[in-house]
RNA sequence: GCGGAAUUGGUGAAGUGGUUAACACGCUGGAUUGUGGCUCCAGUAUGCAUGGGUUCGAUCCCCAUAUUUCGCC
């Protein structure tokens, strides 16, 4: 079976949605936050740890995976879940964010994506169809087509082509797309042209894929206000009953945005890599436990947070991990910060259900960005 | 007691008779949005043991004192 998206309910006020993605790995209720798991690890935590903070899929990355181990060895494991023992859904992603990461403009032909190996400097082609066959052997539950993911500062002459590109990749990836069991993503780019954001997805959708995403946002220094942008510019043309995922988004802030914007899943390696850095997410803001406030500080990072770490652990402590670079400190803080970004789109579910997610939204922002 | 060597910030230390005393760590802040990320950025000695002297000018040269250290009795 191939995963599929069940609408819920429409919020009143907002375009927010109530909804469920039904998956051979597990049934999540939408919205929903994904965890980052790019070398088949969510960064210093177990899948056990992944399942507590109440994860209802995680997302994997094609590229890495295909440098190492390589998509052979998950295969021959058993597939990804098996491979790393993780038994519910997953999402992976297709590489097309390394293209932005990795790769240079002059790396990118119509055929695809010239890399250089990071690892032993092999020159190497990913294309489309490489992308997707590398995910049908990973035999995650969600595939991304190959895109270009552009900076968001790119000229309109560039964007327009690179859109272009994009769809004619999604259209040659979809043609070898074979695992059965597998669901196949579009994705739409453009920026905040309001044109191209448009025609990216009303052509992307004419290709019919199992879910839409937007990407390319959120990166390069893009404004809020941009990002938005593209998000309503785009929303209209995808269809209300297929799965809509904002790439790379993790703020939370923009959680919220996106959702009364009508996202329904979410993914940002945010949570894991501010917690490596000793910074966590609270109700009442951002906090960076490296602080010299935190030394004598024994209470949670939260009171009522229901994570592992506020249960047990002290700030007083972690600063300390984090200060002496010990990998527990990461952890505790990456549960908590996963936790804290799942539970909000719990409450916004709740809320959806009410029809108060505005109200939420300023309830939230007051405290996040209120006076302490 | 005698002779030698050393003394630079929180630490380990470069360094030069002349504009802002290198670097590293630590410390203090900040950044971070489909992870090449235990990463990156910034700030952090009004002073070079103390007191004199030489010099236009001394952390750098000279003298004394203190402390540390090595050797000898």
């Amino acid at each position: 079976m191939r995963v599929q998206y069940q609408l819920e309910k429409c919020e009143k006020d907002t375009k927010a949605r109530l909804g469920k993605v039904i998956t051979n790995y597990g049934t999540y209720e939408t919205p929903m936050f994904m965890p980052v798991g790019t070398q088949a690890t969510v960064k210093t935590l177990s899948p056990e740890e992944v399942k507590e903070v109440k994860a209802g899929i995680i997302l994997s990355n094609t590229y890495h995976l295909w440098l190492r181990p390589g998509e052979d060895i998950v295969a021959k494991s058993g597939g990804l879940h098996q491979f790393m023992n993780w038994n519910g859904p997953i999402l992976t992603d297709s590489g097309g964010f390394q293209v932005f990461s990795l790769a240079k403009p002059k790396d990118i032909t119509e055929e695809g994506v010239c890399f250089k190996n990071h690892l032993n400097g092999d020159r190497l082609l990913l294309t489309p169809e490489k992308s997707i066959e590398i995910q049908n052997k990973l035999d995650s539950d969600i595939a991304m087509s190959f895109d270009e993911c552009p900076p968001a500062s790119a000229s309109y002459d560039y964007m327009k082509a690179s859109v272009e590109r994009t769809l004619r990749w999604a259209e040659r990836g979809k043609k070898v797309h074979s695992n059965p069991r597998q669901a196949l993503f579009g994705i739409i780019q453009g920026g905040a042209y309001q044109d191209l954001r448009e025609y990216s997805a009303k052509e992307t959708v004419k290709l019919d894929f199992d879910g839409y995403s937007i990407g390319g946002v959120a990166n390069d220094h893009e404004s809020k206000e941009d990002m938005y942008k593209a998000i309503d510019y785009a929303i209209p043309f995808i269809p209300e009953d297929k799965c809509r995922y904002l790439m790379g988004v993790g703020e939370p802030e923009d959680l919220i945005e996106g959702v009364i914007r009508g996202i329904d899943i979410f993914d940002c390696v945010l949570p894991t890599r501010l917690a490596r850095h000793g910074h966590a997410f609270t109700k009442y803001g951002k906090i960076n436990l490296k602080n010299a406030k935190y030394k004598e500080d024994f209470t949670p990072i939260e009171e009522h947070c229901d994570c592992y770490a506020c249960k047990h652990y002290t700030k007083s402590y972690i600063k300390h991990l984090i200060n002496a670079s010990e990998t527990f400190g990461a952890r505790l803080l990456s549960i908590h910060n996963i936790r804290f970004l799942i539970r909000m789109t719990e409450e916004m579910r709740e809320a959806i259900k009410k029809d108060s997610l505005l109200e939420y939204r300023d309830q939230f922002m007051e405290n996040y960005y209120g006076k302490n």
